[in-house]
DNA sequence: CCTACCGATCGGTAGG
DNA sequence: CCTACCGATCGGTAGG
């Protein structure tokens, strides 16, 4: 396992540093520095700067499916499933930030076929939010609206929340919870 | 006014191209080429690389301000003034969706002094949407939630839309006014 | 993990 | 707006 650790530690250092500086203004001079080791030796754990963003994206992307898989095959309701679905995935990027954040932003540097593989990757899971308001709205208990759209909205909304993150302030369990509560329910009160 | 052509033609360019690749990966030889030109002409009419950023991080922030100020001092209620004020906010991203997308993700390159000024910026608008939440939330119309992370709920949930804008599809009116009914009056049917 | 180094490319300047 | 060019830095390799 100790054969790793040395690995682990590159990519803890460069989710750190895309996330700040982003993938195309960190070097691999950077990366060493930060790690008290010359560039040069970087590549004795790992093949390319680029194989670190795929680990860190594709990672990710696992993380995020794992948290929603029990959901979408549970028999909840779509409400109750919208709304642990949205709160699953709201507790991956707190538990990630770092990484969520490179997730989200820093895809797009991915080489082919990993930037297709990603694309299509991104819009399975998306889809799946889709599904759910989807049933929601054939059963008249969704507003009757493009799922596309409220599945788009609803995602993006979330995704301010690594920022919170950083270091110094965690957002709370209530306050995500909050974040849940104003997409499902509005902002308005009933 | 022919003065300023070639500039504005440089900024469209740059737009384009920091939102496609990003402002570190798109160097002066890309822009130049997609304008016909050499690199080093560009300096004829810019002074630096991150001149252009400015300038369109700064203009997109006058145009957002812009665009809420006069919904601000309407004597609007709570509830229609942040519909308005957000119907305000995704307009301005649907009219430069190129330039809004480098608003949104590219400012962290940008050097200080400007950076900070940037944040402050940022901070204020912000504030605007969090103070319309606060007085609906005070006279009873809205959630009793925390005004700042339903502000920054809202607006990254309209930061997507400028996806859609690209080229090939319009957001259409109608999904606009969708998105803003599904942040303002939630997912569920009354 | 280091020294030494590679060709390519970067933002930008001089001078016309 | 171009040719010619600058020093700095890039990702990465060879060889130990």
């Amino acid at each position: 396992m100790k054969v790793f650790a040395r690995k682990d530690q590159i990519r803890l250092k460069a989710q750190t540093l895309f996330r700040e500086r982003g993938y195309s203004a960190t070097s691999m001079r950077d990366l060493a520095d930060s790690l008290g080791i010359e560039a040069a030796s970087l590549y004795n754990h790992i093949s390319s700067k680029e194989e670190i963003l795929q680990e860190i994206c594709f990672s990710m992307a696992d993380s995020f499916f794992s948290a929603i898989e029990p959901i979408v095959e549970s028999g909840l309701g779509p409400k109750e499933k919208l709304r642990a679905a949205t709160e699953a995935h709201l507790a991956v990027i707190a538990a990630n930030s770092d990484a969520s954040a490179v997730f989200l932003h820093e895809w797009r540097h991915l080489g082919e076929p990993f930037l297709s593989d990603f694309k299509l990757m991104r819009r399975r899971y998306e889809q799946i939010f889709r599904k759910i308001i989807e049933e929601g709205t054939l059963k008249g208990i969704f507003r009757n609206i493009d799922a596309a759209i409220a599945a788009r909205t609803l995602l993006s909304a979330t995704n301010w929340t690594y920022e919170s993150h950083k270091s110094h302030r965690k957002t709370s369990a209530e306050e995500l919870n909050e974040i849940t509560t104003i997409l499902i329910e509005g902002i308005i009160t009933r």
